[in-house]
DNA sequence: CCACAATTGCAGCAATTCCTGCAAAACCAT
DNA sequence: ATGGTTTTGCAGGAATTGCTGCAATTGTGG
C-alpha cells in the first residue's frame, strides 16, 4: 500500500547523500519511471550515461537487496497508477478502507479506460455505417446481455430503425431469425461465460448470410470469431456478477453515433417523438427540465 | 501504432490453431496483460497452470522470437495505454480527433467518479439491509431505465430474493403493485427526464406503507422526495441519450453487496446453478472457463 | 603539486531466465 | 482398446542479466 511512496520517499531521503552519477539516474527514474520499470540495469544505464554497475549500486544505496528488487518497486508503482484513479489515492483519510462501492466502481472505471484504449474508430465508424444502412437489424443477447440489447434496440428504434431484440423467449432464437435476409445486420451481444445459444443463434445468423457485428470482450471470444466486425467492451468480472459499464456505455455511443449520422431524420422523428410525450404526459411534469443541447464545455 | 494491435491480432488470427493449454495463456494475456508485461516466463506458467516450455512455445507459435520479445509487446502495449488515458485525462475532449466514442466513455468515467464521490456507503449499506430481509421486492423501472430494473431484477433472483420487475405492461403499474405489502420493498430507479408512470407508481407504493429505496440522479429528483432511502448514480447526458453506466455499475455493486451478504446461501444456489447450466448446455463450451474466485490481489 | 578519499567502469563470475531434446501423457480417430 | 499424432513437462545446457573486486579516474584539501 505504501509500497509506491517508498520508492519516491526513498529517493527524496537519500537524495542528498548520493554521488552525482548517481543522482542523475535518481533524476531519470523520477522523471520516468514508467520506461525505467521496464529496463534493466545495462540499459538503463545507457540511457542515463553511466555503468550498469552504478545502478546496480544505486539501488543498493537505496536499501534494495538488488537491480530487480528496485525494478519490482518501479512496477508495482506502475501497476497501482494504471488501476487506481488518482482521486482516491490524494483524498486523506476519508475512507477507511475501500468499500465495495468503490471496489466495483473503480473496477468499471478500469474497464471503461481499457476499453477506450483498445476500441479502434475504425471498425466503430463501419459499424455504424453499417447499421445506419442495415434495412433490419437484429439482436441477439441473453441472460444479463438481454439488458444490453433491450437498450440497445430501444434507441435504435427511437432513432427510426426496424430492430428487433431475440431473446430465447416462446420461440427460439433460430425460429426468429429465419426471416433474416443477407442484407440484414445482426449484432451479437455476448460476454463470458457466453451463452451457447447466443453463440449458436449468431452462427447461424453468419451462415445465412447476414452482416454480423459482435459486441464481445475479446478477440478470442466465440462470436469475434464469427463476426464481420466485432467491437470490444472489457467487462472484467471479478465478482459472480458481470461489470457491464463498458459495453452498456459502447452502446449507448453506438446509438449516439448513428444517430449523428442522420441527424436531419432523427431531429425531426424526435420533434414529433416530443409531441407525443408531451401529450400523452409521459413524463413527470414538477421537474421537466426540456430538451438540452449537447452541453460539457 | 500498429505495434500494440499486433499482439490482439496476432492472438486472434492463430487462436484456432492454439492447443489447450496455449489458450489458457492467451485467455489470461488478453485479461491481465497489465501484470503479464511483468512476469517472467516460469512465473507466468506458473500462474497460468502450465509449464514454462509451454509459455515459450506460445511466444513462438505467435511468431515473435521467443519470451522476450512477447514481453517486449505486452510492455509497449502497457506504455501505450499509460500515456493515452494520461493524456485523455489532462486534455479532456481537446484531443485532436477526439471521437465520439472518447468523449462518451470519457463521460461515463466521469460519471463514475463524481458517482463514487457522492455515494454513502452508510446508505448503501442500510439498502443491502434491506433487500435482504425484504419478503418480496418490486422494482420499478420504465422506458431506458427498464433494462436497469431487468438487470438488478435477474441477479436478485438469481441469488434467491423474490423479485418482480414492474415496466408498464399488459396491466398498469398499479394492478402491479396492488399485492405490496408493508414489509415489502420497492426500488424506483429513474432518471431525467423521470417517466411519469415511474413517479406515480413509486408514489403510491410508498402511499401504501411498503419500504422505499430510489435509485436516481440527484437528491431533488422526484423519486429522491418519496423514498426511505436514496443513491445517487450521475448520469448526465450529453445527447438524446442517457448515460448509464455508472447506474449500472451501481446496481452490479448493490447486487454483489447483498450477494456477500448472504454467502452461504449464495455459494449454496449458486453451486446448484451451476450443476442446472452444465446440464442444460446453458452456455457455450468451447472456451469454458469455470467457476472463477474472486481474485485481484 | 601531492596525497588521500571517493567514485566510476571494466571484466569476469554468479544468478537468473530462457530455450530445446526427449520421454511421458493426453488426445483422437479408427 | 490400439496405434499414431499432438501436446506437455522435465532436465540440462545456452543466453542473458546482475553482482563485485580491482584498477583507473576524478575530485579535494592542504
Amino acid at each position: 500500500m505504501t509500497v509506491s511512496e517508498d520508492l519516491l520517499q526513498r529517493i527524496k531521503a537519500k537524495y542528498g547523500d548520493l554521488s552525482t552519477a548517481q543522482k542523475s539516474i535518481a533524476q531519470y527514474l523520477l522523471d520516468n519511471y514508467e520506461k525505467a520499470a521496464f529496463l534493466t540495469a545495462g540499459q538503463l544505464g545507457t540511457l542515463v550515461g553511466v555503468s550498469e554497475s552504478t545502478v546496480v549500486r544505486f539501488a543498493n544505496t537505496l536499501g534494495y537487496g538488488g537491480y530487480p528488487h528496485l525494478q519490482k518497486e518501479m512496477q508495482e508503482h506502475l501497476k497501482r497508477e494504471l488501476t487506481t484513479v488518482s482521486r482516491l489515492q490524494q483524498s486523506p483519510g476519508k475512507l477507511k478502507g475501500p468499500s465495495l462501492v468503490h471496489q466495483i466502481l473503480e473496477n468499471d472505471i478500469k474497464n471503461l479506460r481499457r476499453t477506450m484504449e483498445e476500441i479502434s474508430p475504425e471498425v466503430f465508424d463501419r459499424v455504424v455505417e453499417e447499421i445506419g444502412k442495415a434495412p433490419n437489424i437484429f439482436i441477439i443477447g441473453n441472460r444479463s446481455a438481454h439488458c444490453l440489447a433491450l437498450f440497445l434496440a430501444m434507441y435504435l428504434e427511437l432513432l427510426g430503425k426496424r430492430v428487433k431484440a431475440v431473446p430465447t423467449g416462446v420461440t427460439s432464437i433460430f425460429e426468429q431469425l429465419t426471416i433474416v435476409q443477407t442484407e440484414d445486420l445482426v449484432i451479437g451481444i455476448s460476454f463470458p461465460r457466453y451463452t451457447s445459444k447466443s453463440v449458436e443463434g449468431f452462427e447461424y445468423a453468419a451462415r445465412r448470410g447476414a452482416r454480423t457485428v459482435a459486441i464481445t470482450d475479446s478477440v478470442i471470444s466465440p462470436l469475434a470469431q464469427l463476426a464481420d466486425l466485432t467491437l470490444i467492451a472489457k467487462s472484467d468480472l471479478n465478482s459472480f456478477i458481470e461489470a457491464f459499464a463498458a459495453p452498456l456505455s459502447l452502446i449507448t455511443a453506438l446509438a449516439t453515433a448513428v444517430g449523428m449520422r442522420e441527424r436531419e431524420n432523427v431531429l425531426r422523428s424526435l420533434e414529433h417523438l416530443e409531441e407525443i410525450w408531451d401529450n400523452y404526459r409521459i413524463f413527470y411534469h414538477g421537474l421537466e427540465r426540456g430538451w438540452q443541447e449537447p452541453i460539457e464545455k
